[in-house]
DNA sequence: CAGTGGTCTAGACCACCTC
DNA sequence: AGGTGGTCTAGACCACTGA
């Protein structure tokens, strides 16, 4: 059973080593989700079952939990259970894309692989993904669409121990969704991303492929993608269309 | 006192009057923050007063407040009591301000107010700030420098009604921020905004005002900001330079 | 119907802040 | 010392789901 400080005995407390209750908690869960313990889209065991394995009341578990879902990482149902969260599903397909369309609504998304081939990680990439230099990469180029209309085009750095065997097949068989993808065959669950956002021209390979003229302005956006743990997993480029597109963002 | 389902009597709820008693209970505090009981900087009542006044548990009134301190209504300090949000306050400066140096860390922020004129609301501006066609609106430009650097050129519309009396000496003479200045002297908080991101090319005032080239990609940023209860009280329209500059976005 | 999460309560103790 | 928010508990009842 835990207790309330339990590595813990702050007298007036900056102590660093400090965590209540229902984080010791929802770290445990954590550490099952990594595990595999509970796999994507899957059922936890319900609170009082997990506040009795754990030896704490159900309220700081369901505090734990609380966390857990607004961080995306559980789903909680009503009547049902609590959930691993997944990428397999429509609804969270635009959870990292943030593009929607000027006026109206968009046409159904498509995703277009178009290149996939191994290289050793530069300096940047090995900073970036947290890998020695000269480490085994992936990169892969791919366009999405909407509709007939090329949105964006992506070229993706991964780290090649974690994808191993990924292929320009494997990415035109798999689902619409990379990261779901990533999850179902790999185990790799993105959590979270980091995007920085830039105003650029278009080369002749953007230019082309997003059917916009060479020079014309492109957004570009530069994401960084965590899984358990903040380890860094993936980095990407996308050169965003926004004649017609735009990126959404809500300030809270 | 309150009771639970006091409007709502829900049998296999698809009721939409419905919400549990700790959202009627943060609905009753954001009406007094609206009608200025508590205003920014305040502390409000503490948890036990509030639960007496409402007439319900402190545990309520608790959930009710975390709410609001997740939308960044009220800041909780420990020992100290619940405030209301302010944006007079660096901390909050860089809240509506997704920007980031490329290489190391800004430098301080200034604010350069350029023009500020009357007008009356287009069919466009009337139409995203709710009000009448030909209602009176204030447009203000200005421009936004780290040190000695140019990074954004903001032309910014605002209802007449609400700004009645604003000028650009009162910009020149004012906070660093520009939410600040209206809540200090309006009585207007911004709450939440929603902004769309393209790419464009630089037209000839933004080129000389961010010294970059004609023609050169800028990324513009639109946003609409809302006070409470979702009602728009700004448009505008955001030049950035991103040369040396970003836009930074976290993906949870 | 039983099981799950969702809400509400009452009371205890802890950590932080101010006086 | 006394007040504030922060954590934890135990127990009650409600609403939703599916067998």
């Amino acid at each position: 059973m835990l207790k309330f400080h339990s590595m813990n005995r702050p007298s007036t407390n900056h102590s660093p080593t400090f965590s209540p209750l229902y984080r010791q908690i929802s770290r445990l869960i954590t550490r099952s989700l990594e595990s595999g313990e509970w796999g994507p889209g899957d059922v936890i065991p319900s609170e009082s079952e997990l506040a009795a394995r754990f030896g704490v009341s159900q309220g700081t578990v369901r505090k734990a939990i609380d966390e857990m879902a607004s961080e995306n990482l559980l789903v909680r149902r009503q009547g049902k259970g609590t959930f691993v969260a997944t990428h397999n599903d429509p609804r969270s397909f635009f959870r990292f894309l943030r593009i929607a369309a000027n006026d109206g609504e968009l046409e159904p998304l498509r995703s277009i692989p178009l290149e996939c081939w191994r290289a050793k990680a530069g300096v940047d990439v090995a900073r970036t993904l947290a890998i020695e230099t000269g480490a085994p990469i992936i990169i892969v180029r791919r366009l999405l669409r909407f509709g007939d209309e090329p949105a964006v085009f992506d070229e993706i750095y991964l780290p090649g121990e974690l994808f191993h065997d990924l292929t320009l097949d494997i990415l035109k068989s798999g689902e619409t969704s990379l990261y779901s993808l990533f999850e179902s065959r790999y185990g790799v669950r993105m959590i979270r991303a980091d995007e920085r956002l830039r105003a650029v021209s278009a080369d002749r390979v953007s230019a082309e492929l997003l059917q916009v003229a060479e020079g014309s302005p492109l957004l570009l956006v530069e994401r960084v993608t965590f899984t358990y743990g903040d380890k860094p997993v993936e980095w990407r480029r996308g050169f965003y269309s926004t004649q017609n597109f735009h990126y959404h963002n809500e300030l809270g």
